[in-house]
DNA sequence: ATAGAACGCTTGGTATTCTAAGTTGTCAAG
DNA sequence: CTTGACAACTTAGAATACCAAGCGTTCTAT
């Protein structure tokens, strides 16, 4: 999956990283998958995804956690954009009412879970 | 010269050559030594001076050129400010939130729906 | 004298191998 | 059931080796 553009591995697999991070693909909180497993997923050797990770987390896009893993940062440092001011209160309640619909989701997901989880346990 | 501080050589070395670009000691344009240079000084292994010469290109303060020797750029960028929120790029994060929390519904969905469809299966 | 080969130095990238240290799950002994 | 040992996972740092490529000097052959 690397190569073929003459851009160093571990600066392909930063970058790919980074805008898997950046779209929300990753989002904040979440855990990238194990060096070994970014390494096979590559076809890279450890010090390539090492070499990855450290530019992240040069970059502050990213924080090690001995023991338990790579996670991406809770608040990104900002990211170039050019997000213009006309019309940013629509776009603001159109967010608002996402962030409206996203709750509401997720609590109806939370109830589905009790409901699932407590007969999966009870049947275990 | 490395060491007692607990801190990583690599990001000693690090410190110690970027205080001395930033303080001017190592001037805009001026080579600095080599890395086999830098590893006798400090008493370490190239492995760490290329860590330490890593992290400052990562953050644009050198520019390494092969065949010569890496240089102290000549327009340096401006100490990263952190966390800033010019209001405009609330906007982004409240975006990269959003994306989280439709991630995260995403995943326990589809984990309910292999528990609950595995159970139809295995009682049908 | 000049062109070209050769050598030594440089950074850059990759791979491999240790060691250290933290987390987590398992499993057995009490 | 609780506690503790242990194994298996993780990241982090460091050392070493190897090769590619660029640069500069030197030496050599023409």
């Amino acid at each position: 999956m690397v190569e073929k553009t003459g851009r160093p591995g571990y600066l392909q697999i930063a970058d790919d990283l980074r805008s898997q991070i950046q779209s929300g693909k990753l989002a904040p909180g979440a855990a990238l998958p194990s060096t070994a497993e970014l390494g096979a997923r590559y076809d890279v050797s450890a010090s390539v995804v090492k070499s990855a990770i450290s530019v992240l987390r040069t970059e502050k896009l990213i924080i090690g956690q001995q023991g338990k893993g790579v996670f991406v940062r809770e608040q990104l440092p900002a990211a170039p954009s050019e997000a213009s001011s006309d019309g940013e209160s629509e776009l603001l309640r159109q967010l608002v009412m996402m962030r409206e619909a996203v709750q509401d989701l997720g609590q109806r997901v939370a109830d589905l879970e009790k409901i699932v989880l407590s007969e999966r346990k009870g049947s275990d």
